[in-house]
DNA sequence: AAACTGGTCAACCGCTTCTAA
DNA sequence: ATTAGAAGCGGTTGACCAGTT
């Protein structure tokens, strides 16, 4: 069994106060990042390390974009999605002055909404039809509806997740774009015009071996194309 | 004015991934 | 190869607020 992160009893929870920004900010501002687990206590913080992360991370760092998110940026963080599913991060990445709490948080309370209103469902941007015409012959298949929840429902983690990148383009299946590029091209994500090209960050040649076997360590760049596609324009 | 409802968002929780020993 | 600790990530929660009845 794993130890806590941290010793919960003597932890302050809740929304930080003034004094606590400081203290962190001051702290970071001298030490730098890093080093989570005891930054608490080195900088006189009765917070866990993961909490004064995400409080660094989210609020704190410099260069944070705060309100609105322009029109440019709602569109790059749907075709993101549409590639990516629910990485937040990476599609926080992408967002310079974004971070992936607040590009999530957006997606839950405005982009989902808004795709749903103009037909499309959020969860695997494709124009939702078969709301319209059941299925019956596959009377399982309620992914649309049912993992189409609103961020503050109690439906459980693995209902509400989308899948990782599947093989198929199978309209009966949750899919995204990335799994449509791998087939053919797929006749519900005609608008999506994503180039996607992955590189491998130039590591020795005996480590790329070890790297393919494992599949791990891949930095992968995109290049993406932002030419305003027929779907985003509909809700303009 | 009070109660209710729904939306927003900061923060937490638990799991996964990474990394160093 | 294994293991344990640290960091990172995504889902979920709950407080707060505004609008509606």
């Amino acid at each position: 069994m794993r130890k806590p992160c941290c010793d919960k009893q003597d932890t302050n929870k809740g929304a930080w106060s003034k004094q606590e920004d400081e203290k962190l900010i001051n702290y970071i501002r001298k030490h730098g990042e890093g080093c989570w687990r005891t930054l608490p206590q080195a900088a006189g913080l009765l917070r866990c390390g993961k909490s004064c992360r995400l409080r660094w991370i989210n609020y704190l760092r410099p260069n944070i974009k705060r309100g609105n998110f322009a029109e440019d940026e709602e569109d790059l963080i749907i075709k993101l999605h549409a590639l990516l599913g629910n990485r937040w991060s990476l599609i926080a990445g992408r967002l310079p002055g974004r971070t992936d709490n607040e590009v999530k948080n957006y997606w839950n309370s405005h982009l989902r909404r808004k795709l749903v209103n103009i037909g499309i469902d959020p969860n695997n941007h494709r124009l939702i039809s078969h709301k319209l015409l059941p299925r019956p012959e596959n009377p399982h298949n309620s992914n649309s509806s049912a993992s189409a929840t609103s961020s503050g429902s109690k439906v459980p983690a693995a209902t509400n997740t989308n899948p990782p990148v599947k093989s198929r383009c199978d309209n009966d299946l949750v899919s995204d774009a990335a799994s449509c590029l791998e087939d053919e091209p797929c006749s519900q994500l005609p608008d999506l015009n994503l180039d996607l090209t992955i590189s491998i960050s130039a590591p020795s040649a005996a480590k790329l071996e070890d790297q393919e076997k494992t599949h791990k360590q891949f930095n992968i760049s995109m290049d993406l194309d932002l030419s305003p596609s027929p779907t985003l324009v509909l809700f303009r």
